[in-house]
DNA sequence: CGCAAGCGTGAGAGCGCTCTCACAGAGGAC
DNA sequence: GTCCTCTGTGAGAGCGCTCTCACGCTTGCG
């Protein structure tokens, strides 16, 4: 590491100055400053005074080294690409998370480690120990992120149920309620015939969703039918891929749910070069209700997300893991909301 | 603060035990730990060796604690809503800033101010010289960070163009000649009322693509016409409201050049409301080429910027400021891509 | 052969903070 | 008056690291 004068920019003051000027000792002016009870009234007032007037801020890293703790969480955010830069998830759970955050006066130190050797930095970094706790983000089943660090012992919560079962706290969106609705919308709507193109076996938003959707189906009494099951991956291409499968062997399809608001895109093009009608010919329904959802025309139906409210319980559960001693794990499962559009109208019944 | 038992975490190895184990002395370890070139080849064998079995990491709170550098760097991002939610700017930007800085050992702090009380808090945080370098992002024309940091000494990078004249370093993306590239595709079109659609007047991304525009267009000998010139807030809803002005004072219009995708498709609604034909009788330019460029119909000719690349460059500056002593200012402008697509076909010459 | 110069290494100070322990003084019980 | 408890404060150690300085050894030169 080349040091370059940092002396040059102006020191701020150390506890040993705000003592010298409020006449009490060092270890008077840290029990003020971390708000100890066993200081007497007076004292209190004339440190105070003195932090005041020289500006005193606490030296985080001389405060590290003795209380062993960073004063900072870390956010992983391990995503190949495909959602990380088609809609804006990420930016609202970071908002979230910070929001969350702030009230505790810890740093959210951000990570996206791109590449399986940069993962294997980041997980050496994080087991370290220089974060005092871990928020995963966007796990896909074989990460070993969370592994590595629950046997180094750092205290983390996942964002999205994990797949493998683990002893984890997380906050997820309830996914299958959200497709649940979406498709009981419509079922609602007189559609008997309603396909699904559905997210990545290997994240918990594509199974579980593919699970609402088959729960709704199963609840109206429809029979499972593995001919109107199709997977994408998320993007509009793997939409429109997954659309033109559908097309082939169930030409009869009069509504399509699809797991995200891209793939609901991809889809609704190719309904239309096949000249189908939305929604008089063929339903659909979108999920993320990202600003694609109003974008496109007809508007799509989609569910909605609590993203932010995501973030912020995720740091709520971190802050209680990282402060409490209180090992329990805790599963938070957030609902959505149906925002209906023009995409899936009813039939008009006649 | 609260301090839980965080002994109760295995401690990692200190200097003092490598010593130990290598036989040598602390002062010894830490020239090999820190590539010192005055260690012999066999004494820093031997520490590697140690160091690796060991599973060695270096604590930062120390090293900071007497370098007076801390290792990490600020990313702040000062955006109330709009841009953040509606593209995947920032994930981009982050993910270049992220790639940029990992080959230097540098922690990427997030910091995302909610309102002005967070704002101060953020300010003051960032004075304190937690961080040895600052990012900035998304800048308005009233921030007060810039003036705060920069009188605290701490290094920073803004990116894009600050609006007030300022010695900072910035790194942007070229706005104008984007914004020219679209208009002059439009004129080769054969268009000739080319109206736009402008940003906010307070973002130098508003203020040099409306630039652009009236550059391409006094190039080709056509008069500026305030009555061609509409703006937005980057939002789909402000551009349908501002293609709605337009139509209604100059529907002899052929051609839009919009700030943004969001407006571009909200003026496209608008056009297709009011019977215009896309590209016939106007043809459409967006900017940013997001989702919604490939999403809507017909699909969207659009600027592509290279927003991971402004991220890395940014961090490539910000590095360069923390580790050397070279104060010079630098300002790096990246050039765009125009994306055409079916929007803005050109009018088939009868 | 003497001496300066250079190189590799170790000893030790000290970065700014927290926290344990000791202690002075006040107050109460007997 | 003695003993005890309790409260507020200070002294001092020490967290793990870097960096300066001193020192012994090897070279090279006259």
């Amino acid at each position: 590491m080349t040091i370059s004068d940092p002396q040059s920019r102006p020191r701020g003051a150390t506890l040993e100055e705000v003592a010298k000027v409020a006449g009490v000792s060092r270890a008077t002016v840290s029990r003020v400053v971390n708000g100890s009870p066993r200081v007497s009234d007076d004292v209190r007032r004339s440190v105070e005074t003195a932090v005041e007037q020289l500006g005193y801020i606490p030296n985080r890293a001389a405060r590290s080294l003795v209380t062993r703790r960073s004063g900072s969480v870390a956010v992983v955010i391990t995503e190949p690409t495909g959602r990380l830069f088609s809609d804006p998830f990420f930016p609202r759970l970071l908002r979230g998370i910070s929001g969350g955050l702030s009230t505790r006066d810890l740093q959210l130190i951000l990570l996206m480690p791109e590449g399986p050797a940069d993962t294997e930095r980041t997980a050496t970094y994080l087991s370290a120990g220089h974060v005092d706790g871990i928020l995963l983000v966007s796990l896909h089943g074989d990460d070993p992120l969370p592994d590595r660090i629950s046997r180094a012992g750092i205290p983390f919560v996942v964002g999205g149920r994990p797949l493998r079962t683990s002893t984890a706290s997380f906050v997820d969106i309830d996914n299958r309620g959200g497709a649940r609705s979406a498709v009981e919308h419509l079922l609602a709507g007189g559609r008997r015939t309603i396909a699904t193109i559905g997210g990545p076996a290997d994240m918990s938003a594509g199974v579980d969703r593919l699970a609402g959707y088959r729960e709704a189906l199963a609840d109206a009494a429809l029979p499972a039918d593995p001919s109107l099951e199709s997977a994408g991956d998320f993007t509009q291409e793997s939409g429109s891929a997954a659309m033109e499968r559908l097309l082939a062997t169930r030409p009869d399809v009069d509504a399509v749910f699809a797991a995200s608001d891209l793939m609901a895109a991809g889809a609704m093009a190719v309904l239309e070069a096949a000249g189908r009608r939305i929604p008089q010919d063929v339903a659909v329904v979108g999920y993320d209700d990202s600003p694609v959802a109003s974008t496109v025309r007809p508007r799509l139906t989609s569910v909605r997300q609590p993203i932010e409210e995501m973030g912020h319980e995720m740091a709520r559960l971190l802050v209680a893991a990282v402060e409490g001693s209180d090992p329990v794990q805790r599963r938070v499962i957030l609902a959505t909301e149906l925002v209906r559009r023009a995409s899936s109208a009813g039939r008009r019944v006649p």
